[in-house]
DNA sequence: GTTATTTTAGATCGATCGATATAAAACTGA
DNA sequence: TCAGTTTTATATCGATCGATCTAAAATAAC
């Protein structure tokens, strides 16, 4: 069986996604992950394989961790506009306490244009999101004072879209006001329906 | 006087500019910034001092040439709605046929986090940006079937926001149907008047 | 205890990073 | 024509990049 390893393997993968996080792929040095995880280059290179594939660990823990987490909530959540109301608070403190944006909508923007396969789980990754939005908007009853959603794809995509840009002002410092905005517009447009779609965009 | 200089300095900072864009900072090298500039190392660093520097000069000859020149189109159309509508088909457009996203917003994500000098810089771009949403807002007559608007800021906020998760998708690989459905928003946002900001979020 | 196996630690690989030293080349003004 | 000035091209600086090699350390199986 030979020398067992004398790290653990979610603990230095957490330290790694902290790097990644904090600084972006490129810009993170081998040395600089070594270190965060309190291993020896080789250590890391024998456990992880190289870079990418660690940066992979590390996607992939902080969606389990984070993005997925609260997907679970909005899925458990009694009253789906609470729900997405308390996705959104919980979004908007996390954004301002931790300014380092989301690990995902960063790679979004690093690594999804020059990685056709971090492309493909980053845009599945938030499908999975927007699918979490499309179930909250399905479980909400017809209303008398709310409209019937046009498309409730089209609305689950747009509070997707919020999220993003929430997360692209928090990490370039955007102010409490900012992020508020944004995110009770996302919340009223679930409360309310939307009323986008009568006018076409760009036809060709 | 000297020996005279064998570059036109518009033409290789827009060469520059175009590495930069694609790659972001951290991934460009000089030495493939001298490639696409055509010129050596040392006449680079003799011209504009160091890399930094010279992203500098890109930042700002993308913002004259990209996104001022959109707001003055704006500024200058008979109607801020027609003319709201024109901007986001234009960004849709220009984000179908070029990949590359906002180098505005990428540098939000990559640049603003790690250097304080070009996060003031690209908070007062994106505030351009958003006070010419909000000067076409501001045009707008009251109409009766259009809800009065409830802070015209929060409304030009949000169509930023909407710029900046379209660009963000549009680097990401995002197809056209997400793209449309947020600019659809964003203009259905100034038609309409919004109903955002009647329920708080995070009161503290 | 011995052997086999795996993980450690430290040194180091060639390549590339941002930046510069040196000197030839190309101009202006006298 | 020639001195003065600036830009050019080439070569290279020390530092760091991702990745690997060697060998010592630490375990399990026998």
């Amino acid at each position: 069986m030979g020398r067992p390893r004398s790290f653990e393997q979610p603990a230095v993968v957490a330290a790694a996604m902290d790097q990644f996080w904090s600084r972006g792929y490129e810009a993170t040095s081998v040395r600089d992950l070594a270190s965060a995880m309190s291993m020896t280059g080789a250590s890391l290179y024998n456990a992880f394989g190289d870079k990418r594939s660690l940066f992979r660990h590390c996607l992939d823990a902080y969606l389990d961790t984070y993005a997925r987490r609260r997907i679970a909530e909005l899925d458990a959540s009694e009253d789906p506009i609470s729900g997405i109301r308390n996705f959104f608070d919980d979004l908007v403190a996390a954004s301002l306490k931790d300014r380092r944006g989301c690990l995902l909508v960063n790679s979004a923007m690093e690594v999804a244009p020059w990685d056709p396969e971090f492309a493909e789980l980053i845009e599945a990754s938030l499908r999975e999101i927007e699918d979490g939005f499309y179930r909250a908007l399905e479980r909400l009853p017809a209303e008398p004072n709310r409209q019937p959603y046009q498309d409730i794809r089209t609305t689950a995509r747009l509070i997707l879209s919020a999220v993003i840009s929430l997360r692209v002002l928090a990490r370039a410092g955007g102010d409490r006001d900012r992020l508020c905005s944004i995110a009770r517009s996302a919340v009223a447009l679930a409360e309310d329906g939307h009323r986008a779609g009568s006018n076409t965009v760009i036809p060709d």
